[in-house]
DNA sequence: GAAACAAGCGAAAGCGCTTTCGAGAGTTTC
DNA sequence: GAAACTCTCGAAAGCGCTTTCGCTTGTTTC
């Protein structure tokens, strides 16, 4: 199917130096782009190359520059939330395919860590982006190499690593705004399980979000933690309702918090929005684009935590670093579960 | 942090041998345990390897071989549904860490496709698997290099390429299989999206199972095809209700479509399971784990499926290529959705 | 004790590419 | 017309590892 020469072995930059009558080292130089060569010269390595349908072979390349254009990305993501909208953000970033990248689920266990990492370095690595799966601090990795890492969605607990993290209290402060705009006056807040700091920073910036419109919190003047499932939003939902008869929405610290929440509320009667407004986090697709009614939901923007992550991979493996814990913005999603009351069938 | 000589380059196979008062090639035959070397060798170049630190350079070992010890994983997974858990399974297959996975998302655009598998193949990865997202089966991979690759989830439309496939038929027979178990006798079917094989296949299992319990198909005798989305769900089980008031339960073509029906099927005052039980399909547990009541679910054993790619590839790399149509077994995941109508408060 | 073997080891030639450095050839300068 | 440059290009030395093949030893065999 190949050029000439098909059915045999791969065509090499000696093949075409040989066929464009040039030594090794122009031929090299002229797909380069480096060093001098004449135009002419080029141009006949460059058709010789294409005719023979020539292509690096990046692991050479590799060897001799000391560095393999890969990056190993490590995760531990079990439920396939996290690491796929970061690998596109990074990919995207990596751009033109200069770096490749090779995915490794550690599956939470340190031991398969320490293997991927071994075997990752053994590939000669350029860099890695560590995959957190809450956005807990984590210890950063113990690596023998000098290796650049980037620690994604869990920052490292140490201010000389470089970090990517979401930004939860921007994004709790971001929903209360919204439901303000959009009339609301008496918020409560559910949250997810206080022992995750997710849970607690999304109540904070609930809490910031509600004192700069000089609001209370409804259902009891705190939040009420529990867990991260659908059956917490569920009995959470019907704490609020009774503690709080006249909230008019509820912030759940994540969507499925909210899909419970809401089912809850339509159950007692309750209109979504009509009576109440409901806004969850994550924007997971699968559970906010279509429910009854579609969940209004603030996404944590992992594509572009990616992006961030993969730039300052690069930036690193380049020899300037930037060290501390770097942010991405939220954005809100606005869906009919917190659309106007007026705009409501 | 490392061993002796920390703070300088790499140590290197050279510095073993070195170290170990042998040669290159007396090292490389002794840790790769290759070759005529006395035991006693052996032992002191491991010693010395272990001593300095050293590890192999996979690179170089790759250029060497003239194999890189590398796959590529090809997928086009918005919703990030199927690869996470294939490339577990592949993982897991390819053991030991002797093969790791560059992973790509191509994000349906055939020309990023066709980018990343030049990339790919310019990093001389010895197999490619690819990941298609649906069932429907696709056209092969064009490449100009003899590289094996396997096809996952969607098969190629070619019998001499390797595929391996989800088994929609024997799920939905499953399905079927089940309720019938659990005394269900009148069964409806809510399909996805017909234009999709996998809503064809599951509601020919669906058939298939019914005629071997020599039951009919209910709400009408035919599947009620739609979308993949739980307003599907909810407006086909609106429709079923009012053709068959006595079905006594739904197989829903996913989970989606199953959410969206239970929720209709409760609203409309009947219980699930008391009254009719639902089942779905794909066991995404966000859906699934946690719903009112949690759902019971064919799983189509993706993580097999990436086990099974990944040892048909390592075959094929091996020059032992088994073309054709693999499938991997479905498997049940019992919750109360199906649960005895006896065993239900 | 010589002949015939076997076992253990190393020199050297790759794998495919990059890069340094010097040699020719062609220009410019006075 | 020689000196001093400037361009182009190529020989060769790596990058780190594998593998072939032959040379030493040491061991058997009769």
């Amino acid at each position: 199917m190949s050029s000439p020469g098909s059915g045999s072995r791969r065509v090499t930059l000696a093949d075409v130096a040989a066929f464009a009558g040039v030594s090794l080292a122009t031929a090299s130089k002229a797909l380069n782009g480096r060093g001098d060569v004449r135009d002419a010269t080029r141009e006949r390595v460059r058709v010789a190359a294409e005719r023979l349908g020539f292509e690096f072979n990046t692991l050479a390349q590799g060897l001799s520059a000391g560095r393999s254009g890969t990056v190993g990305m490590l995760t531990s993501d079990l439920v396939g939330r996290f690491s796929l909208p970061i690998l596109m953000g990074a990919e995207d970033a990596f751009g033109a395919g200069q770096l490749s990248v090779f995915l490794c689920d550690a599956r939470g266990d340190s031991i398969r860590e320490q293997h991927h990492i071994r075997a990752l370095l053994r590939r000669q690595i350029d860099g890695f982006i560590v995959v957190g799966n809450s956005t807990d601090p984590r210890p950063p990795l113990s690596l023998d190499a000098e290796v650049p890492v980037v620690y994604a969605y869990a920052p490292s607990t140490s201010d000389e690593d470089i970090s990517v993290a979401v930004d939860d209290v921007a994004a709790g402060r971001r929903a209360v705004e919204h439901l303000v705009q959009m009339g609301r006056r008496r918020i409560a807040h559910i949250g997810g399980d206080s022992a995750f700091a997710a849970a607690r920073d999304r109540a904070a910036g609930v809490t910031v979000g509600l004192e700069e419109a000089s609001l209370p919190l409804g259902a009891g003047g705190r939040p009420h933690y529990g867990s991260w499932s659908e059956s917490w939003g569920r009995t959470a939902a019907r704490v609020v309702l009774e503690l709080d008869p006249d909230v008019d929405s509820l912030v759940c610290a994540n969507d499925q918090i909210a899909r419970g929440a809401m089912e809850v509320v339509q159950q007692s009667g309750r209109g979504v929005p009509d009576d109440i407004a409901v806004i969850g986090f994550d924007n997971w697709e699968v559970l906010t684009a279509d429910s009854a009614p579609p969940l209004t939901s603030l996404d944590l923007n992992l594509e572009g935590l990616g992006q961030r992550a993969a730039q300052l991979l690069v930036a690193a493996i380049e020899g300037a670093p930037s060290p501390g814990r770097h942010t991405v913005e939220p954005r809100l999603v606005v869906r009919e579960s917190t659309g106007l009351t007026s705009h409501r069938r």
